[in-house]
DNA sequence: TGCTAAAGGTCAAAGGTCCC
DNA sequence: AGGGACCTTTGACCTTTAGC
């Protein structure tokens, strides 16, 4: 046998790539080449892929041209003895059909489209830029604006949210609405000065005791503090467009007929922001847990406060979820809503 | 046909492998195995590994085989009666009836990280098995075990929490001890009929009017269905444990005279779950989102529900806060907590 | 002390992933 | 639409431990 170099550490000074000469990393199907022919080789070999060569098949192979001709690259690699070794037995050609191959890559829904990511994009409840709100009439139409825009969007989820039964979209909205209200507010920069405003006009609107007074103003301190948590971290629309997602397609609303159905639809729009995250921030290790931990304190939003905050001059004392409903059933025509071209 | 080896060495000439078929090298962890089964078998064992099946959990265990499902491998191993320790020779099956994957039975091979998940690990609220309890008394019992668990596991999360100023741990256990209270119980398997149990006990205890009872119970079926939800997901102790940590250390809770460093425990703990997700189980890829998103749903178990349903018999109106302030100021010696030597 | 079975460890070279 | 840098897993080979 011959005895593999006894030197020291493993591909770290193996000299040149015996097929283009690039710096080699360790011995590969035979012999000590480049992590890049070593790739080259697997591939080839395992596709079985055929190629041609353009020239008179002698085509040089050295670092800055290997890439120039696969058929010299794969002559090359067979005339200095590299060879599969392992996986001798049966038919090793022929099984490539089965699509996704083996190993633990998996991704068995959705090879790579994500419609979360796109859907979200495309509008995620921004409604143009922040500017500078005053009047409290503004601030209220925006805030509806807002809520609109959560439902919309909600109907717009291509396509899995419409095909839900229509007792369960309301029984998502009536738990997520105001989750997705703070969330829309957060990303489309509400001012932060808005909710102060709202406070005194609220009270002003329907005075109340002391006592109520002091939690109403709670009510605000709580909503402004995760409006400014969310806004600090600095979400895209593509992440505000998951994280949205998430909190409607919760499992634990009261009522739903599938559950499964919606645990699993938010299990896609989770790992379609773990994808997004792991991809579009690779140096924030903890973002996609700092994201999701998010969701718990909107939680302790108390969407009464946040109705009566915004709502209470413009509905009166209709319950929210009344609206919902309404919105849900009417094909609202505010906004061309169409997704696809 | 390849001869076997001379009488050179140790078990060299021992046969075929129990789990593959390849050549064997002689018994290890109870079996006669090759060298890459008993090389697998001891990452899985050592690294605590779980994994997941493509197919239907009854793949092909044998020498081309078997690198194509870990699952199925391990599975095998096992089958065959490998065992963490090897026995002395002869027995070949029989006396561990362990089940799957894991049991805590920690033999010469242990994991090592991180000291979130090390801290829960060794004491994460579980109580023993879950046993059959039937009686009130007991169940309250355990329930108060659990609580106390709780809060001494705060106080031995080394060796931070207790770092922080008595007013922060008191804040972050007053938002959270319910939580760490669902997530006990959840792992240390609380009967799911305890619940019912548990109502009808409280509800005899204190009577109330009509319109009390209907909350009253939905505040059982709300905890019922998080212990459950929480179950299924089969997390380990050390998932707990992390899960344990986020769910403390809150920087949402009210009065926090330190938010970002509490921001930054909680940010250790959510990476150290991803981390540990990450090894533990590479192939499912929304574990993690999956583990995170139980925390809002918890939020919803409303504090003062639990307290009434556990509790009421053992401390009748005393606040819970004044509960755990006591626990945290106390010494409680019951049991040695120290961490490092 | 030596012999040996079965534990533990090492690391080249296979595998895979995934941004470009 | 591969290329290739980077990572994880495998398993042949080696060292240590413990019983005789």
């Amino acid at each position: 046998a011959p005895p593999p170099a006894p030197g020291s550490g493993a591909g770290r000074a193996a000299g040149p790539c015996r097929v283009c000469g690039d710096r080699a990393s360790g011995k590969h199907y035979g012999q000590v080449t480049c992590e890049g022919c070593k790739s080259f080789f697997k591939r080839s070999v395992r596709r079985n892929l055929a190629y041609s060569c353009r020239g008179g098949r002698d085509c040089p192979v050295d670092q800055p041209h290997r890439n120039q001709c696969q058929y010299c690259r794969l002559r090359k690699c067979l005339r200095v003895g590299m060879r599969r070794e392992g996986e001798g037995t049966g038919g090793e050609r022929g099984r490539d059909a089965a699509g996704e191959g083996e190993g633990r890559g998996r991704g068995p829904l959705s090879p790579h489209p994500t419609p979360w990511v796109d859907t979200g994009t495309r509008r995620g409840g921004g409604t143009g830029g922040p500017g500078v709100v005053v009047g409290i009439e503004s601030i209220c139409e925006l805030a509806a604006r807002l809520l609109l825009g959560a439902v919309e969007w909600a109907k717009g989820i291509v396509p899995f949210f419409p095909e839900l039964p229509l007792s369960d979209q309301v029984a998502l909205l009536r738990l997520g609405w105001s989750e997705l209200f703070v969330l829309n507010a957060a990303q489309a920069a509400l001012p932060v000065h808005a909710a102060p405003v709202l406070a005194a006009a609220g009270l002003h609107a329907a005075p109340v005791a002391a006592d109520r007074a002091v939690a109403f103003m709670d009510h605000v301190r709580l909503f402004q503090e995760q409006v400014e948590r969310l806004r600090v971290l600095q979400a895209d629309a593509a992440e505000f467009a998951c994280l949205k997602a998430v909190a409607l397609f919760s499992p634990d609303a009261a009522g739903l007929s599938q559950p499964g159905r919606v645990a699993g639809l938010q299990e896609q729009a989770q790992v379609a922001l773990q994808e997004h995250v792991r991809r579009r921030h690779p140096a924030q290790r903890g973002r996609f847990g700092r994201l999701l931990l998010r969701l718990p304190a909107l939680r302790s939003v108390p969407a009464p406060g946040i109705q009566q905050l915004f709502f209470s001059r413009l509905v009166g004392e209709t319950p929210i979820e009344t609206l919902i409903r309404d919105m849900l059933l009417a094909g609202h025509q505010a906004r061309d809503l169409r997704m696809g071209s």
